[in-house]
DNA sequence: TTGAGGGATGTAAACGCTGACATTGAGGTG
DNA sequence: CACCTCAATGTCAGCGTTTACATCCCTCAA
């Protein structure tokens, strides 16, 4: 077995016949060490295998060099897509990301805010879960913290968000310009920002069209698989179903189109019409392949690091929010070829 | 703004009048307070939003109470789902993990296991990069280490492994049992246990049944998405392409059915049967369903947990490996109805 | 009345590191 | 040869906790 305690700048010191301070110098590169000396300092610390202390460290120059990631699911690529853009950029600053799940729950999340408030990050990056209130207590431990594709009620963030009601008005334009009329959307939950702008956005925009949705055709999911799969059934057992169905984000698309695969009467592309939020892997080995709003996710992580990093420089500069824009790619399941069978 | 320098326990001390042990004893519910005091103490915590500093309390108590997980890739929901398994079962004893991403690239997983090092990690859960040397380095300041996933040549720590040679002859006889004769593979890199094992189980049990695999139907992939494609190419480009097609991985899987899909001539249960190594989230979406081997993720993340607390406890205790068993799960995707055609 | 016992609280050292400051000594200048 | 300079190195306080130990004082029994 190795040796059971790691090994201190003090050990490192004895084994060089050098004060801790001249151990110190060598490891940070700081000036004024004699290479004679330098090199018995190297030699200690390879031969004792001495990695510092991070804590110790941070302790000493009052500062870490942390930063976290609050994500609702952690499972989710497109979280995990936010993490690596987050990562890089603040990686080249020298700062290392935690990510953390808060299952998309009030409770967790303090949790989860507690503890990287406990370790003492430097910033924090999050897509809250509904409420506010946990952000207003972690805000006393002067954080920086960032807001990730979700707004909240109070505006007293930085946040890095999507332009959710542009990216759902082209998705009614192209199922209108598609000529389809019964036209139902799978939306997310009502009490978070990416929810609500894209159910309204969707039906403001096709309200401007002329259309309106029936409120059988307005199912709200909570953004996972089974809802989209269930609100799928739901809607493709309606006696008159949709012929177009926008699905609010990547899960519960994945879920519509399981449920529309295991439909005795329906066939994508053939009965109906598919378009989802956020690109998914398999979207170009579905037949058709699947038209989609797709976000820039890995920019996003970035667009949040570069605003957490400057929020540590200036903690009293004015709040910043940066919207990106969704890019829709068209591939073909908005498509209507069972026109003529429901007029 | 905030306050920009977090509270410490001088902090409220000074404002509930009392010494910093005592805040300490209430903090940490150690006993032999007075009722009143401890309210006084409560408020103060509660006025000033005190969060306790871990670093400074791991230092002092000389144990933190962190785990890190290196994944080669953080965005496969493969390794984030090992996570979820890791995570519960620590958080259960009070333990939180801190994942990062080797990139499986042996460089950056040397930063990685330097970084949790330094921050005294109790315990690192690791799938690791090719070459063994990395860990010899960490071993020395005495962490438990649990091998997830893959095996080193030397045989040094615990381990969570799957059983690749089952999994992987099981494929070979639903094949051979569905009566193909042409049978391919596309493997991972020969230089990790998955790969390895995943490519031998199979070779030898298509011998066992008297069947061979021509070089031309053997491919050696990465595990990443492009090279299922690419040699999923390669593979129905052949004179005498294969009639069915073992995938190793889930990207690869998903690269595969891509290219079949791309492919004029060739589709999926008509022309080329495929099984795939893990599940992944459109196999009941294709058509036929996709028949794979499917690893317990989750459990996977227990064990490790379960390995690295139990070897905190006595880090002398004899090494332990945990063989976990794949499931074969049949959906149809191994048939081959075109099997006149092709004789 | 007094001293033992013990609960409540304070004091201070220790954890591993950094950095300001102090000390040492070699080399150069007059 | 005395003095100054400055590079090289050492000393020590401090970072925010915990915890062993010391202290205080109240209660109770003899």
């Amino acid at each position: 077995m190795p040796p059971n305690r790691p090994r201190t700048i003090k050990d490192v010191a004895a084994w060089a016949q050098v004060s801790t301070a001249t151990v110190s110098r060598v490891i940070n590169h700081a000036g004024n060490v004699r290479p004679h000396t330098a090199d018995r300092v190297a030699n200690a610390l390879e031969a004792l295998g001495y990695v510092p202390n991070a804590w110790a460290r941070a302790m000493a120059t009052d500062g870490s060099d942390l930063v976290g990631l609050i994500v609702p699911d952690i499972l989710n690529p497109f979280f995990a897509a936010i993490y690596s853009g987050l990562n890089e950029t603040a990686k080249s600053r020298g700062l290392a990301v935690w990510m953390v799940d808060s299952g998309d729950n009030s409770e967790q999340e303090r949790q989860m805010l507690h503890m990287l408030g406990g370790y003492r990050a430097r910033g924090i990056a999050i897509t809250p879960a509904h409420p506010a209130a946990n952000l207003r207590a972690i805000e006393r431990i002067g954080v920086p913290i960032c807001l990730v594709d979700r707004r909240l009620a109070k505006n007293l963030w930085d946040m890095v968000l999507i332009d959710n009601v542009t990216g759902s008005r082209q998705v009614a334009q192209i199922f209108v310009a598609a000529g389809h009329q019964r036209i139902a959307i799978i939306a997310g939950p009502q009490n978070s920002t990416p929810g609500l702008e894209r159910l309204s956005g969707f039906r403001d925009a096709l309200e401007k069209e002329g259309l309106s949705m029936p409120p059988e055709y307005i199912k709200i999911g909570d953004f996972r698989l089974n809802s989209g799969y269930a609100l799928g059934q739901e809607l493709l057992a309606l006696d008159r179903p949709p012929t177009a169905i926008f699905s609010c984000n990547n899960l519960m698309t994945m879920g519509l189109l399981q449920a529309i695969h295991a439909h005795p009467a329906h066939s994508l592309g053939k009965t109906v019409a598919v378009v989802g939020f956020d690109d998914i892997p398999i979207s170009t080995l579905t037949d058709p392949p699947l038209t989609v709003v797709s976000r820039p996710m890995r920019e996003m992580g970035v667009q949040a690091a570069r605003l957490i990093m400057a929020r540590m420089e200036s903690p009293a500069k004015p709040l910043e929010t940066v919207v990106l824009g969704p890019q829709l790619i068209i591939r073909g399941s908005e498509k209507n070829p069972g026109l003529l069978r429901w007029i």
